[in-house]
DNA sequence: CATGATCGGTTGCAAATGAAACTATCGCCG
DNA sequence: CGGCGATAGTTTCATTTGCAACCGATCATG
């Protein structure tokens, strides 16, 4: 009967098969192939397309609330939100009960480019997901969600 | 019987279930816990902690050579390299048969702390892999190296 | 063996980034 | 009320980044 065994370190690092990089060289792959084509069509950068997708499915969202759930820092939100503004592109209304915080939403030029990059990045993660079965697909939504409960415990200290 | 079919883009876009952006959320949490010890306990950046793996593995590469196989940027290697020969952790000769190219060798100061830092890699990529099962562990390995595949002939246009 | 294309590597510059300081508002407790 | 710590968001500044232009060495071709 097999002992179970605790998982070790591996006995040397060899980096093209260290994971943490693997996944780093991985992701610039993808996000470069996506950014570049946000930026030809539309001209925006990576976090202005994040924040639009997120006010898109949560409006009236205050940016902080849009820095914790895209994981941006707030300064780069703070940024990505006046480059909206400034494009026209999203409303900043200021909260009654609260005034220190924005109510964030999209105004309709900012719905109209949104309905034209979201069909465009949903292709390209499809087409990236065609390359694996039906199985692999479903291990991947897993893999990715139990790795980044462990990440966030991992770099908490 | 099932009929195949071929795997369609998601109908909307649901920003926290999107591929890209949750591999770009956990990368960043991976490689930013990291690079935070680099940083604190030898002073070391990413690019620099990546080249000296790469040669620790390779030594001799040139800066080329080196920039391939990390799939880093050629000025990125560059200055990494820089850094790392100010701080006497590597050494460069030239070539003999083509004058063009450098020789990359750690040194012994950046054996010694290459070798302190590459067990404490190890030690978090195995804490990290640790919440999976032997059979995740395998998928993902599959997974990465089937989606990096994909990605390369994704961003050829 | 001349010369134009190419390659290895560095530098300049403009844009992106992030930590820390700052402003304005809020909630709480005396 | 009044004032103090916390929170929302912006600004500042120093650092990092990456593209493009560049320099010297080499190669390929005639």
């Amino acid at each position: 009967m097999p002992v179970a065994r605790r998982f070790r370190p591996a006995s040397q690092l060899v980096l093209e098969r260290f994971v943490p990089y693997r996944l780093s060289v991985l992701t610039n792959r993808i996000s470069g192939a996506l950014a570049a084509h946000y930026r030809r069509r539309f001209g925006l950068s990576i976090p202005e397309w994040r924040v639009m997708a997120t006010l898109a499915r949560f409006p009236g969202l205050s940016a902080a609330a849009v820095a914790e759930r895209t994981a941006m820092d707030k300064v780069t939100v703070s940024r990505a939100i006046a480059g909206l503004k400034r494009a026209g592109r999203l409303g900043r209304a200021t909260d009654g009960r609260d005034r220190r915080r924005a109510v964030l939403t999209l105004s309709p030029a900012g719905c109209s480019v949104y309905s034209r990059i979201a069909p465009f990045a949903l292709e390209r993660e499809c087409r990236l997901l065609a390359s694996l079965t039906p199985a692999e697909r479903r291990a991947l939504d897993r893999l990715l969600t139990k790795l980044d409960r462990a990440a966030a415990s991992l770099a908490e200290f």
